[in-house]
DNA sequence: CGTCTATTTGAATGTACTCAAAAGCGGTGG
DNA sequence: CCACCGCTTTTGAGTACATTCAAATAGACG
C-alpha cells in the first residue's frame, strides 16, 4: 500500500513499533491530483505536509512583474509544499502545482502535533529531515554565488537526472535562477562540444 | 551567567524543568575567542554547535580562484558554525571566523545525542529552530533570484541593522552575492538621492 | 492538420564584474 | 602628534555574463 512508502521513509531515520506504524497509517491521508492542479496556492494556509508517492510538482512564486520563480521541484520520495506556511500556519508565499498526475501522502498540522505527543520520536525524524534540507538550501545559496549558470546546470543534471527529464526546460531554468532563453543557449553550446 | 542566555533561548521553544536546566548547564561549555580566531576551518570536523553569547562571526568558503564567499553572518543570539559538518560529523566546507572578540556557548555532538535521550524535548527545540532556518534559507534563494542587488542591500540593512554596522562592507557584499566594488557604487547612489 | 505551448535564435541592452589605481581610515611607533 | 603601514572603501574604464524583446521553429495534443 502506498502509505507504506512514507512509513518506510520514516523508518530510514527512526525505528517504529508495530503499534506506532498503525497509528501513523491512520493519520496519513493519500490524496490524488491531476496534472495542472494546485496543492497550495499563494495566500492559502498549507494545512498538510506532503510526501510525494508518485508524480512531480513545482513550487513557485510570482513577483511584481508577473514573473514566476521556481523554488523547488519535487518527485517521488521528496517532501513538497510551502513549508514556511505549514510551520507558521500562515498564508503561503508560494504555489505548489502538479506537473503530472500525482499522489501525495499527507499529514495535517494538527495530526502532526498529536503524533509528536504519541510518538515523540517523530520529532527526531522530522528534525533529521529538515536539518538536511536546511544544509542543502544553504549550499544552494552558495552554489548560486560561486558557480556560473552553465556549471549549475551541469550539476543539476548530474544530481537530478529525473527532474531534468520530467520538468519543462523553462522551469529548470527558473530553478537555476536564469531565463529560459539563456538555458537554451547553454544547452546548444554543450551540444556543440 | 552567560549560559543562562542559551537556556533562555531554548525556553522560548520548550519548557524546561529545574533538573533539566541543571543537566543542560553541565553540558553547555563557554568558549572565548579573540578577533580573527577561527572556530572552524575548512576540512575540520565541526564537533560543537555554537550559540553566540557575544561577538560577531562570519561563515565563508573559498572557491578555486581564492575568492571568498560569505554564507552567514552571526551576532548575539544566533547559532553559527558549519551545520553540514556538524550534523554529518564530516569535514567542513566552510570557515567560521570571529570578527570581534567572541564568547560562544557550545554543545558537542556527543553531548547532544546524550541530551536527546535524557531531555527528549530538546529534539523538538532543535527541530523548531532548524525549521525556521530552513525556511529563511529558501527565502534567501528566492530573494536572490527576484530582487536586484540594491533591493537586497536595502532589505539587509532593514532586517539586520546591527550586522550592517559591525561587519566590514566587503563581507556584506559577499553575503549579498555581489562584489565589494558594486556595493560601494550602490551605497553612493543611495546617498545621492 | 491546426492550435497551443515550449524551445530556439538573434540583436540590442543592462546589470554586475574585473582590473587598476586612488583615497580614506585606524592603529602603531617614533 | 604626526608619519607610516595595512586594510577597506571608492572611483573609473572596459568587459562579460546574462537579460529582454521579438520572431521563428519545434513539439504535443486534440
Amino acid at each position: 500500500m502506498s502509505k507504506e512508502i512514507l512509513i518506510n521513509h520514516i523508518k530510514e531515520y527512526v525505528d517504529l513499533s508495530q503499534d506506532e506504524e498503525l497509528i501513523l497509517l491512520e493519520k496519513i491521508k493519500l490524496r490524488r491530483y491531476l496534472k495542472g492542479q494546485f496543492v497550495t496556492q499563494e495566500g492559502d494556509i498549507c494545512r498538510s505536509d506532503s510526501f510525494v508517492i508518485s508524480g512531480c510538482l513545482v513550487t513557485f512564486c510570482v513577483d511584481g512583474n508577473g514573473k514566476e520563480h521556481v523554488l523547488n521541484l519535487a518527485i517521488e520520495n521528496w517532501w513538497t509544499g510551502d513549508f514556511g506556511s505549514f510551520i507558521g500556519q500562515s498564508p503561503a508565499k508560494y504555489n505548489v502545482k502538479c506537473l503530472e498526475n500525482t499522489v501525495l501522502a499527507q499529514i495535517s498540522y494538527d495530526d502532526y502535533e498529536e503524533l509528536f505527543v504519541t510518538i515523540p520520536k517523530l520529532e527526531r525524524f522530522l528534525r533529521l529531515v529538515v536539518q538536511q534540507e536546511y544544509v542543502d538550501a544553504e549550499n544552494r545559496v552558495i552554489d548560486n554565488f560561486m558557480l556560473s549558470a552553465k556549471e549549475r546546470y551541469l550539476i543539476f543534471c548530474e544530481k537530478f537526472p529525473q527532474k531534468e527529464q520530467r520538468v519543462p526546460q523553462y522551469m529548470v531554468a527558473s530553478y537555476l535562477g536564469i531565463t529560459k532563453e539563456f538555458l537554451s543557449k547553454i544547452r546548444k553550446q554543450l551540444n556543440n562540444s
